[in-house]
DNA sequence: GTACAGGCAGTAT
DNA sequence: ATACTGCCTGTA
């Protein structure tokens, strides 16, 4: 913890910043499911986090969240944006997180025209169904499970998860990764090669690509527009696209807005996108 | 009842 | 390329 940024770092709204959809809170502590593994914080009275995770694993929290970027580096980068500048400033303590690259996949295929409530109810029934069943500091979790024995499961099966249409995307992306997809190799591959192996599944597009991307897959480049962007771009960033005033934007429209962000925010752009989408979401007062 | 919520694929122009 | 549509499900 060398500088006041490390230690401005707040897991909490890292977390409630809805990047992340299996955690809850009890008492005092955070627990998170990360892929086969429960994470735990704390905490202590001096102010600092204790950090745990069940089975044990080293160091999971410099892994989930990323003590190994040069936040520093990072914030000075996209602090060239002076909206961004007030937002760094406004939120301290919010950080990208890392995710679990199969988890992160089946969560932002489930994030389709939806909430964050219905999210987190369909991943979590997949968790009971699917998930493997642990103990830990006399609580009862789930495992979140892997593609293979998600991809044991038929459509129907999905679909009582309460996952209605996006059960079938569920198990395309189930497929993919127990087939020809290897997501160890996306994490190798440069962000264009990394989307557009994504792109082929049956119910990723560009706004889920560049989300697995992201928050799983190290391309912090990746600038999700998601509806809320979308807003934030039509009223503070009008001088980068000619855009009309609008919610949706086309596939075309994406690409190319997608790239002038990128070349504005640079290679850290989706910490940019953090920022902002986390402030859109506390304009509007959104609470889950 | 009906509008809506962190998109996507399919179809028609 | 762009426009339009339907889609599960739960909540307001």
């Amino acid at each position: 913890m060398r500088s006041s940024l490390l230690q401005n770092f707040n897991p909490e709204i890292s977390i409630n910043s809805g990047q992340v959809f299996l955690w809850e809170k009890h008492g005092d502590c955070w627990y998170g499911i990360h892929g086969s593994q429960v994470v735990k914080f704390a905490r202590k009275p001096d102010g600092s986090f204790e950090f745990q995770s069940f089975p044990e694993g080293s160091d999971i929290e410099k892994k989930i969240f990323r003590f190994d970027d040069d936040v520093e580096a990072i914030f000075s980068e996209i602090s060239r944006d002076p909206f961004v500048a007030g937002l760094l400033k406004a939120y301290p303590g919010l950080r990208l997180m890392r995710q679990d690259p199969e988890q992160c996949m089946f969560s932002f295929v489930c994030a389709s025209n939806t909430n964050i409530p219905m999210i987190r109810r369909m991943l979590y029934s997949l968790t009971r169904k699917f998930g493997q069943k642990l103990q830990f500091d006399g609580r009862e979790f789930f495992t979140f499970p892997t593609a293979a024995q998600i991809n044991k499961a038929t459509v129907n099966d999905l679909r009582a998860c309460g996952l209605g249409y996006r059960a079938k995307a569920v198990k395309a992306v189930a497929e993919s990764i127990t087939g020809d997809l290897d997501l160890g190799f996306l994490v190798r591959s440069n962000y264009h090669d990394a989307k557009k192996e994504l792109l082929k599944v049956y119910g990723i597009g560009n706004k889920i690509a560049d989300c697995v991307l992201l928050f799983s897959l190290e391309k912090t480049e990746a600038f999700p527009i998601d509806v809320w962007i979308a807003r934030a771009l039509a009223g503070q960033y009008r001088w980068l696209h000619n855009l009309p005033v609008s919610d949706k934007i086309t596939a075309h429209q994406y690409d190319v807005l997608s790239e002038r962000l990128r070349g504005y925010f640079g290679k850290y752009s989706g910490y940019a996108q953090q920022y902002i989408y986390y402030h859109m979401r506390q304009q509007a007062g959104k609470k889950w």
